[in-house]
DNA sequence: CGAATAGTGTCTTTCAGACATTATGCC
DNA sequence: GGCATAATGTCTGAAAGACACTATTCG
């Protein structure tokens, strides 16, 4: 390495952060994405892309701050499920330059959002299971998409996490048709209730009813600022 | 969120990589660090830091092979484990101006490291449990080293990775050793025999006389790029 | 009273942890 | 042959998965 005694005179490489964000909707796990705008001089005119964009020194005071700026920007929503991702950075990843951009993921209930119209660029969501229409996503997002699908999908089999993709106080029914969906496969009812109940991070909120002929038992988090761990992940019995 | 149109006009924040570096010396889990340059105008001048630096748009491809050239430079070491571990950026860690930097965290055998003493900067191997002696470490790399611990220590529990800390062929003792020494307690011997044989990514290399009364069998990793996981966790018996 | 969903009980099998035992090589 | 370490065997208890059963509400 050379010189760190100063601050480099080459150029500085772009930075930004994307969101990827979360929820469940019409039964499917679906992420928040919006049209990148039209014009001569855009990286990928009209493509779909993660929210996401500059750090602004001026405004940010952290790369976090940045990720709940723009993700308050686009859903209204202040404090969901937040988590770090990575960061992806090369010289050819934007045609603007040498870039890197932090990824972040978010989750949160659909009923949250108010989905933000600005200036002509639409948010919208899109289920995960289906590739928007189209040209494929802007810059590396599909790749971020993917990683962060593998993360959520990888920590569902062991955490609370997608408690945090429902409203408030939900059913253990409806909290385990979502463990379901994002795993894509079917939870044994009882094991389900056992361990959720058993990791204590719920609070018993009265009956509620959802329409089914019993009511059943509403729940809230605990705690909606941190994800808990289960001892041990799901698993199918392997044979 | 204001105009992705263009480039903004505003300050680019500094973009640096950080390597947390870690190797089993003399039984104890070590980190490699560098002294700060000394001088006025330097941040945090002759403090310890982890190795890094300023990404350079002209030698790097991407965060990663910067990550690699810092690696190789500080180590001579080509190829070894690497990881991304997260990213810390605000306008406050570095006193030269709103920074980001991206963490990366690498495993190595201690006999591959040839350390390299460039213009008077001093690398050198500091066990994690004790802190080096004199200022704490620069800017914010005591979290980054501890969030690297951390990751560590957890993926200890269910992967393949102490492995990549021993130079190679190793026994299964010598194995178990170092995930001892990063899990902080005693692993029994016949759990830790089959499910390291179980999980599938160590070759026999014959025989190893490693000094003990009795040889044992010597061991190699199918794949020294990437770890291996375990269905479960290591966990002693909650009774 | 029947249908549909909520919630509980029970059985079985797997498997990790604990610990005892055997195997091997060296002095 | 004894000692130290390597390697394997055995037992047991916990717990997850599978599935059957009961409970509750509504029409």
């Amino acid at each position: 390495m050379m010189a760190t005694r100063d601050i480099p005179d080459f150029e500085r490489p772009l930075t930004t952060v994307d969101v990827v964000i979360f929820t469940v909707l019409d039964g499917q796990l679906q992420v928040l994405l919006v049209r990148r705008p039209d014009g001569p001089e855009e990286p990928f005119p009209n493509a779909w892309a993660l929210p996401g964009g500059f750090v602004d020194v001026r405004l940010d005071d952290s790369l976090e701050s940045c990720a709940r700026r723009k993700l308050l920007d686009k859903t209204g929503v202040q404090s969901p499920y937040l988590e770090q991702l990575g960061s992806w950075g090369s010289k050819s990843r934007d045609p603007r330059g040498w870039s890197a951009t932090h990824a972040y993921f978010a989750l949160l209930p659909a009923d949250a959002v108010q989905l933000k119209q600005e200036e002509g660029k639409f948010a919208q969501w899109h289920p995960v299971n289906e590739p928007p229409p189209g040209q494929p996503l802007a810059f590396d997002h599909a790749d971020i998409l993917q990683a962060a699908l593998e993360r959520l999908r990888s920590k569902v089999e062991y955490t609370s996490l997608p408690a945090f993709l429902l409203p408030e106080p939900f059913t253990l029914p409806q909290l385990q048709k979502v463990y379901e969906i994002v795993l894509g496969r079917p939870v044994d009812k009882s094991g389900f209730r056992t361990r959720a109940l058993a990791a204590g991070f719920l609070d018993e909120q009265g009956l509620l009813d959802v329409g089914s002929p019993r009511p059943a038992m509403g729940y809230r988090l605990k705690d909606r600022a941190a994800a808990v761990y289960f001892p041990r992940p799901f698993s199918p019995r392997s044979s």
